[in-house]
DNA sequence: CTGAAAGCGCTAACAC
DNA sequence: GTGTTAGCGCTTTCAG
């Protein structure tokens, strides 16, 4: 492309975009003095200023942030990586990034990994190149080592791993086992005692919820009643393993590794014409938009995303001022109640939840 | 040649990070040989080229986009613009974007507008600075002349609005108006006559569907009939208006604008105790992941939103080789029929709704 | 085949 | 106060 035309014609169309140069040629001043005035430096002379100011408007200038960030070494740019789209979790922690990092000066860009390990990594480095100056992950499915890696090049704070896996990552997470744990309080204060857990598929946020629920119901004296059954990333898996749950334990409660889960359970508990919460309880973890979507409202665990997304960009600011011990942030997670849960009933209801669908279920559960 | 410390201890920690003048000197060549070699020019002798390649793999060299891109004046990345990342439909575009781009060797990076139009035009400005090659905009939300003026500095296609209100724009859209038409005869089909229709707030596509409505209604003699109401932008006033659609219009069936909307009105028709599609049939649009989630499963009309994404990627494209004519795709949409909609009930059921309603239920409370 | 030199557009020390 | 001079890290002619 080297069509060296000085078309100064009209509207700059096409061609060259303007630079500096011409600014400072049609204001008849050097370059830098040019670069002065656009950033509004004091030590410019009020004339000056306005003649170029002029100028760079009748040329419709606009500075060239590639050359900016290469001289200077930032981009100002924050980056995020996320898993999935389509998981309201995600979206909402990214909310918090995003006002964080306006407040500050910072343009947020995303990347997806569309739910494919691979895909994720090349992402990380699509961002890592363009130097940004730093990372949100939002995703459990990188490897420790490559974020380690990725830490070396930028700050990288990881949002939902509860622990130090990565050295050089900070964290912040909530406590996915004290989450846990108050979710399977609220569901034995029901009266529950066949409560099943629809876990997640081994990745540490999930791993954790787990080991709550089990130490809950070992600590409850229910520990021989604990069910664990591990649900799929996709719609489809997620469908399958709700209905071998509900079809094999019969659960009188169920906690979900997170909404979308229960979601599933919902449905499932739908066509199989069990009522909840008279026939089921179910509960949620993430408390998302979802949760007040779906009928009935979802009792859930929340996670205070908005402020983790906040903290996530406070963290990468520590680091760029300098900081460099790593930082793991945990909240606490806050259970919130709604129509999912009710109390256990003790009548063939809960016993055989079949047997309850076919016989004409007239809601006369203790409606306390 | 300022070479002042050729420290090739270890592992290059922190400070600078190795550039391709440091590769150079551990290989022993000059500067621009290395940059050919490693994008693997077949100029470069087996031997250097070995050298350097080792040489660079040691120092943990990676290539500085920036650079590159500022030299180049291309950066390899398409950027797109969306309101709403909750909306599945938004998303599922990017997926159908995602795939094309990676395919033609493109990074794609996303900036979200938080449904703020101010936001927006400032996450469009972001994405022209950083250079990116093309953007695609899922958003109805943007000023025409911004588009336009847009245009001027990089490709720009827009999906979802219907014709060409920006000039230098490309467009990728489905037929509105044809989607709109199918949904009403599929339910004037089915026997229904008072069908009203929860519509957008006049942004183009959904002024086109109202369009369609309306249309339709007339040709089949049932535009006296026609009933719309306008839908609010967040799930609060979605609630509202179609609580207040129902309750005042009192239709046995809504085509709703979109899938969002059709969700407001089941879970209104739920509140209310209108059984669905017994007592009110629901046509959503757009039919995203949504419609087979929620219950009913929802009749939606689809668009094609993988063949849309991968189409403004085509037409970006064709932009950036050196196409000036703008151009308009126009796919057709499909209704899909699931359970939400029904045959019209001539009975007392549809005919006042409220007065299931009303019957004072038996105590369950905690529905919304 | 290889290497030196000239920038891409901008900023930031440093003289004038 | 204002302008000059070096680069940021990379690509890309154009001589050797």
């Amino acid at each position: 492309m080297s069509t060296r035309r000085t078309d100064g014609s009209g509207t700059g169309r096409r061609d060259r975009r303007p630079t500096i140069v011409d600014v400072a040629a049609e204001a008849g001043v050097s370059k830098s003095l040019v670069s002065l005035a656009l950033r509004g430096d004091d030590r410019v002379g009020e004339a000056a200023r306005e003649r170029i100011l002029t100028a760079a408007e009748r040329l419709g200038y606009r500075s060239n942030t590639l050359a900016r960030s290469l001289v200077q070494g930032r981009t100002m740019i924050l980056g995020v990586l996320l898993t999935d789209l389509a998981n309201p979790y995600h979206t909402e922690v990214v909310a918090g990034v995003e006002e964080s990092a306006d407040a500050e000066g910072f343009t947020v860009l995303l990347a997806h990994g569309q739910r494919d390990r691979h895909r994720l990594g090349r992402q990380l480095e699509s961002l890592l190149q363009l130097n940004v100056d730093g990372v949100v992950v939002i995703s459990s499915w990188l490897e420790p080592d490559a974020l380690t890696e990725a830490a070396r090049r930028a700050p990288v704070v990881m949002v939902g791993r509860p622990t130090a896996f990565s050295p050089g990552v900070d964290t912040v997470a909530n406590d996915d086992e004290a989450g846990a744990r108050a979710a399977v309080l609220h569901l034995a204060e029901l009266g529950h005692e066949r409560i099943a857990h629809l876990s997640g598929t081994g990745r540490p946020a999930s791993r954790a919820r787990g080991e709550g629920y089990r130490a809950t119901m070992r600590e409850l004296g229910l520990g021989g009643r604990a069910v664990v059954r591990p649900i799929g990333d996709d719609p489809h898996q997620r469908a399958r393993a709700a209905a071998e749950l509900l079809e094999s334990a019969r659960p009188s409660a169920v906690l979900a590794v997170n909404d979308l889960a229960a979601l599933a359970l919902l449905d499932q508990a739908h066509a199989s014409r069990v009522p909840v919460p008279e026939g089921l309880s179910v509960v949620g973890y993430d408390n998302t938009a979802l949760a007040e979507t779906v009928r009935p409202r979802l009792t859930s665990v929340d996670q205070p995303r908005l402020v983790m997304g906040r903290l996530a960009v406070r963290l990468l600011l520590e680091r760029m001022g300098g900081r460099t011990g790593d930082r793991h942030e945990v909240l606490a997670p806050r259970l919130v109640v709604r129509a999912s849960t009710g109390p256990a009933s003790t009548g063939p209801l809960a016993a055989a939840p079949d047997t309850a669908a076919q016989g004409r279920a007239d809601g006369s559960g203790p409606q306390a």
